[in-house]
DNA sequence: ACAATCACATGACATTTGTCATTGTTGGGC
DNA sequence: GCCCAACAATGACAAATGTCATGTGATTGT
């Protein structure tokens, strides 16, 4: 029998995956977790099998989740997530997460998914994985992407320069670069790209 | 036997959503729609009796396959969102649905809401219904709406008025009384606000 | 030890923006 | 009929923004 967590906030969701692996007879769910830190904490006192994380949850994402719960035992992970980018992909896999799904994967997959990595096995979305191996990386420096993350809610050069602690100067010349990378004209339609492509 | 129609662009959600109602002995199944136009040919070739329809759905949202369904047949509509927002309740409920749905509730309390609404009562979550009686209307008009829609990736004044065939000088008025509306100091800010709200 | 590179910053400059005053049309509501 | 709101546009002005050249410490590579 495979014990597992299921992690994902929207209550819905949740409950309709419980109801489709419960339906299967190796699998049985032994925890839920509608946030991150549950699903850390719930990861800690159940010791499943493996834990299955929705990429977006908050306080902290699923990949931060996912990280704490490899730090300190070795249960295995499953990533879902709307967002199937390579970027995240990456991200998910240097965090050493076991299974990468997408929510476009068809539903009867998923118990199957669940067995092949319980057996020890990995298992990503073979399109993502493609389009990993042939898309461009992010061209973007670990600045770059910070104040495109702060510009994401619109806030003007001044907001930003303070959230980030540099100077309004050195804040344009960051979008500056970026915008260049990224081929576009406006701070805005960098931001709007670069989450696109999953990098911030 | 209630007849249902479930539609959602995320193939591991519906098929989750499937195998928790088929679980209940009073419903069953008998169409799933991937996309907001398949929505709308399948409830004309099925004629269920209720269409769960997400909000979040490609090409045309589900807002919009729900008018479009309305339109031609008495079929009664839930509509699921992840976005529970109260401007979004008010264009649900003018487009005639029965049921609004957060992504947020019990799995448990789908099958009893469905219930509900096939025994000719009308659902609303009680947390939105209270927010959208409290809160504020949207103060924007139709154009603000549609240059601020325009603006949400980023893009120039000149390239928002090509796209909505308005002089550059009219789409700066219209932007700068939905940023006054509003209360922030940019576009963009504006462009997030109103999508926060659910507006656009 | 020396250059090369990077992270951070400044100042000058042209362009893009947001703001405001003003004009005009249209369609409802009272 | 009158008033008001939404719609459409123009011109002028100040502020914000994007670009570029340049400079300064630190770190790194050889």
């Amino acid at each position: 029998m495979i014990r597992l967590l299921i992690a994902d906030d929207e209550d819905l969701i949740r409950g309709a995956l419980v109801a489709l692996l419960e339906l299967e007879e190796d699998l049985t769910v032994t925890a839920e977790a509608a946030t991150s830190t549950d699903a850390v904490r719930l990861a800690r006192e159940h010791k499943p099998d493996i834990a299955v994380l929705d990429l977006e949850m908050p306080p902290a994402d699923g990949l931060r989740a996912a990280e704490e719960i490899r730090s300190e035992s070795p249960i295995k992970i499953i990533l879902v997530t709307r967002h199937a980018r390579p970027g995240v992909l990456r991200r998910a896999l240097s965090a050493g997460v076991s299974g990468f799904v997408p929510k476009t994967t068809p539903a009867t997959r998923l118990a199957e998914i669940i067995r092949d990595v319980a057996a020890g096995r990995r298992y990503v979305d073979p399109d993502i994985a493609a389009s990993a191996l042939t898309e461009d990386d992010c061209p973007l420096s670990d600045r770059e992407l910070e104040v495109l993350r702060a510009s994401r809610t619109g806030a003007s050069i001044r907001e930003i320069a303070a959230q980030v602690h540099l100077a309004p100067g050195t804040v344009r010349n960051y979008l500056s670069t970026a915008m260049a990378k990224l081929g576009v004209g406006s701070r805005h339609a960098a931001a709007h790209r670069a989450w696109e492509e999953g990098w911030i």
